[in-house]
DNA sequence: CGTATCCTTGAAGGACTTCAAATGTTGTGG
DNA sequence: CCACAACATTTGAAGTCCTTCAAGGATACG
């Protein structure tokens, strides 16, 4: 057996407690490994998956396009993230998911977490909070939304993906792939691309970020997290410590 | 025993199939019955609470505050919800709860719940099914706020109100209670109070709805839902022909 | 090496905000 | 039950953040 699901493992971790046994329990479950082109789609919106997600390797997002074609991207997932979680007790998916960049996924077929989940509770208490947290994530994309201007948003959002990416050993110093296109960053946070750009030359120019090649530099955290008004309660982490 | 708890056997219906046993285990549920005020806070950002609260009868809204004072509201419960059971697996509230209006609730203990889920694990995944319905309804406010212009936003929000409150049986004809302020509609959509209020005429004037006194009433429901595109799904109700 | 994609820049326009004040409504205590 | 205070809605006017349109450069990939 390969090792694909030991990120969902170290993903688990960083939320929760996770017993020898437990652990043991999650890594029978039977993965079909798939590798997606970069912008395929693993899931979409109206269908009724029998499977869940679990991403190994790679970047992937969640979003959501309306009749008039305007896109609005959700979330952004890591590795050992199980995007499409919720398809376990909700029939039909309200939404998509796609590979960000070319990824290795492994699908989890719905009876196997079920079974899971009945013979160790605890992992299904933890994959509920796994979920819940999710929702935070939501919630707090929503107070960006609603009430951050585009630079400050835009400062939260990579405050998120750091601290989200320190927590499962995916940062080197202060820096993290972010392989995000401008305009997938505007249809995350909801603006135009032109405005995307001309936000992000202000935060380089206030020596806040580097960010190119798809590579994220933080050069001053006190003052981007103090721009985003980050405050990373809403991640649950299992150790808090990695979010300072 | 009172009837407290009759709302959120509606509610659970409404969601999901609850079987007579299953009803049964709900309504052992002890509850601490409490009038709130309007305005009055139900838990607190930053808490760490050892009950959840099922609210009973009124209206009641989730929010957080900024360090710089704005106040995003995240979402509105109706009775039968339970607003902050995410609570049960997240240590600390990462946001506040409020009564929208003078309200009745009951307070659940965590214990108590998670004695009930043991004993009853349909109802553990009915619960955790309205934390994921939550999430979805969360990810639509997202694309609202990302996508849409004020007319649609506050049109899709009003369609969500709607159909929600007639799942729950709390709609007469076209007409429901939204007791809500244009400041709170305001700080719901991310927009200011004053063109809430433009917006709020121009959808009057197009002849879509009536809002006044706290009463909402659909004049012309397939050109607001048009507008809108709302598209039910997110809701994932247990009878769907309610959403139309 | 060529083509597609991504990033960048300029300029004009529009959606929404803020400020300020008038009008209307609600609830409470005298 | 009225009077008054507090709160909610409405209106006007000026300004700002962000969008759209359009086009020129840079970068990546087969």
């Amino acid at each position: 057996v390969a090792d694909e699901i030991s990120a969902s493992i170290r993903k688990l971790r960083s939320i929760g407690e996770l017993s020898a046994a437990d652990e043991d329990a999650v890594r029978t479950l039977p993965l079909r490994v798939v590798e997606l082109a970069r912008g395929a789609d693993a899931a979409h919106d109206g269908s009724k998956p029998t499977e869940s997600c679990l991403l190994v390797e790679g970047f992937m997002h969640r979003y959501k396009v309306l009749p008039n074609g305007r896109r609005q991207i959700l979330a952004f997932h890591t590795p050992g993230d199980i995007p499409d979680l919720q398809s376990l007790h909700l029939r039909t998916l309200d939404h998509s998911l796609a590979a960000t960049t070319r990824c290795t996924v492994g699908f989890i077929r719905h009876d196997d977490l079920r079974a899971l989940i009945r013979k160790r509770p605890s992992v299904g208490d933890l994959l509920w909070r796994d979920t819940l947290i999710d929702a935070g994530m939501f919630r707090a994309w929503i107070v960006s939304m609603g009430q951050r201007p585009a630079p400050e948003h835009i400062a939260h959002l990579f405050c998120e993906m750091f601290v989200r990416l320190r927590a499962i050993g995916q940062t080197v110093d202060n820096a993290c792939n972010l392989p995000l296109t401008q305009t997938e960053l505007g249809d995350a946070v909801g603006l135009s691309t032109v405005h995307v750009n001309r936000t992000l030359q202000e935060l380089r120019a206030s020596n806040l970020i580097e960010l190119q090649g798809g590579v994220l530099r933080i050069l001053d955290w006190p003052r981007l997290k103090d721009l985003a008004q980050f405050d990373p309660t809403y991640l649950h982490l299992h150790d808090p410590k990695v979010a300072d």
